[in-house]
DNA sequence: CCGCATCCGTTACGATACTG
DNA sequence: CAGTATCGTAACGGATGCGG
């Protein structure tokens, strides 16, 4: 019956800015999702699924909900129906590339001697 | 019986530098205790304990087992007792300072509006 | 078909009590 | 003080179903 189990809510752990950072996007999915928007401009749920991490359909459809009420991401087409609809970084959403350029640098300099298949380009 | 139940171990979703700074990072504690020994340099065990999140002490253990395993941190002494025996930062953590940055900044900017609470320094 | 929601087993997390 | 043991809860992951 009840179709919106989540309360789209979040628990803000303190008034600092990293925590509150991670309380919305400290998991394992959202910057990878966000990822995938900065690549490629505009992706379909699909698309987002056939990244090569794997996420899951309902993961997925979570996740980009919470990216949806946060104004992180929004609909290509903002009234049209579901289907082949894709998503997009939002002014908000697109902001955060420096924060996964900064990461993916200090992945490729530090990870690398755990993870030798890692690559050099985002 | 079995003291250390985790296989200090990470699956690598893929060979993408962002996905995997987040199969190590990806969680809403590790980046608060990097955050808590880029501001104060050394942090003891109870010390991390009292910061504003309330972490727990299993979960904090577990995650210090990680980053050090990782060499992102280290012990002050390190082949001193456990007890008032901090943790620092290493070469490797220490180079994650601009990627807290920049969540930091674009926390700021971006999630006031539904954090009203959010302070403007790290 | 595509975009989900639902069900369900497994894993991670969180609070608390407890030990060296 | 620095953790570990325990146990209840929440999140995840895969499979499946169903409407548009």
């Amino acid at each position: 019956m009840d179709t919106q189990p989540d309360v789209e809510m979040i628990e803000w752990r303190s008034v600092c800015p990293i925590s509150s950072g991670l309380d919305l996007l400290g998991d394992k999915w959202s910057l990878v999702i966000i990822r995938d928007l900065i690549t490629h401009e505009t992706r379909t749920y699909s698309e987002l699924l056939s990244s090569p991490e794997h996420i899951s359909t309902n993961i997925l459809a979570a996740r980009l909900r919470v990216l949806t009420t946060f104004g992180i991401i929004e609909r290509v087409d903002p009234d049209g129906v579901a289907r082949n609809n894709a998503f997009r970084l939002t002014r908000s959403g697109a902001a955060l590339r420096p924060v996964l350029e900064q990461l993916a640098t200090w992945s490729q300099t530090h990870l690398k001697r755990y993870h030798e298949a890692i690559v050099n380009v985002v």
